[in-house]
DNA sequence: AAAAATCTTTGACACATGTCAATAGATTGT
DNA sequence: ACAATCTATTGACATGTGTCAAAGATTTTT
């Protein structure tokens, strides 16, 4: 594998940074503030269908997503391959490396991307004299475990076109948050990756896309989408609890 | 809900716990080992089909279980179910509750259980004392979420059998770390539980075990199992790994 | 011990999704 | 601008698993 990445350093500051609140606990002190800059070593830039961290690498630091999307996916011995998750600005990526230190799944960028470096012995360091952010580390691992369960829910009872909805749902959701559109989104994934997270096929995927847009409850143009119909899409989701 | 558990006013040393090295990380010295017992607070017995908790709980503990077999389930709005994970002795449960301060899950005893409760405060006020201790927590959560990575890879890839191959592996793989034996176990949960794990029917694990049978790899009568061709299994659920 | 309830197995058939193939549309490189 | 390469869509058909139903087994209740 080439080094097709460099790490740049460049030393940052969380204090000053327009993520902090999606990275950082709240309510510190802008005191407590400028000790905890030192979490992040370095940034690092990660070209589009690059990899962060693979399969087997040892593990030394999480990752803060500053810029980019990424990609997590575990590999069979036999080449089969499943998308674990997808990560954009603000979420934290590697907890897979802290279990025995040696990563188990691989980040792709899926898009030209700038992570923050956080060398996890920094953020244990710290974490034992900032309760405030031993909980926050606390959070983001539980969080992580959470959503899992529910991806598990959505692949062992959902059909596929209550996977899609599910999908779309939740990531206009996440990039609302970011202060992008609630109803437009361009997706960094193909038909293929989509499919490999919600265990179908790219054709099911496109298929399921076709027949919402049929129905015109969103409009696709490729990796467009914008959504025109959400609450007939939590309906499709979640039939009960929808009017 | 009514009271069906409750809580023993017991207190117990993690120092001379026979399940200690499950549960606690190794390498102290037996003057910490005394001011880690603090991280437990009590026992507590639940009954076979009673919760430990229930989604929607509020989350104040951690749970180490001593005795007994649980499973773990979310549940969709619609009533579906979805088993998100089984446990045995020496495995800690509960961490869905950290992120949000209430437990996003239920959490079942498969049979009588004995349960040591660590209030999450003690043991993120001992993490910070003891960077052993906190490294265990963070290993914990990471070891979860990396099991559940590999669950989504057998709902999301895997077949039929492939699936029960893989889940009986792993449950004797664990069963003989405690003790039990390579090649028998007893199963605690039901086809349909198994199924809902394995995200299929419960006529399709049925059907599997039963082919599984006919070709001699294992012996099923009901509940009980013996594994007879391990490396058969071993190569169902990974056909290019083995011989 | 009988009766009731629960769990498991097995068969027949249905159907959602996978597979294979062809086409069209987008993107990249020369 | 063109070819070459990806990516997405759509159709026809195959198949693995779900659904429904019945009968045994096992456990619990009366």
């Amino acid at each position: 594998m080439k080094p097709e990445t460099i790490t740049e350093a460049i030393k940052v500051a969380c204090s000053s940074c327009n993520l902090r609140e999606l990275c950082m606990p709240i309510g510190f002190t802008s005191d407590d503030m400028q000790k905890l800059d030192s979490v992040v070593a370095t940034r690092r830039r990660i070209k589009q269908g690059d990899n962060l961290f693979s399969n087997g690498d040892s593990f030394t630091s999480l990752f803060a997503i500053r810029t980019g999307f990424f990609k997590t996916c575990v590999s069979a011995a036999d080449g089969r391959d499943q998308v674990t998750g997808f990560q954009m600005a603000g979420e934290i990526i590697g907890l897979d490396g802290i279990v025995s230190d040696y990563h188990s799944c691989n980040a792709v960028a899926l898009e030209d991307a700038e992570v923050c470096v956080m060398p996890f012995a920094n953020v244990e360091d710290l974490s034992r004299e900032f309760p405030q952010l031993q909980r926050h580390v606390h959070k983001i691992m539980s969080r992580e475990i959470v959503r899992e369960n529910s991806v598990m829910m959505l692949l062992g009872n959902m059909r596929a076109e209550e996977r899609l909805a599910a999908f779309l749902l939740n990531l206009v959701q996440r990039l609302h948050a970011r202060g992008f559109s609630q109803s437009e989104l361009t997706l960094r994934m193909s038909r293929e990756e989509i499919g490999s997270y919600l265990g179908m096929k790219l054709e099911t995927v496109s298929r399921a896309f076709s027949k919402f847009s049929d129905e015109g409850i969103i409009e696709v143009k490729q990796r467009y989408v914008r959504i025109i119909e959400p609450n007939a899409l939590k309906k499709i989701f979640n039939p009960e609890t929808c009017t």
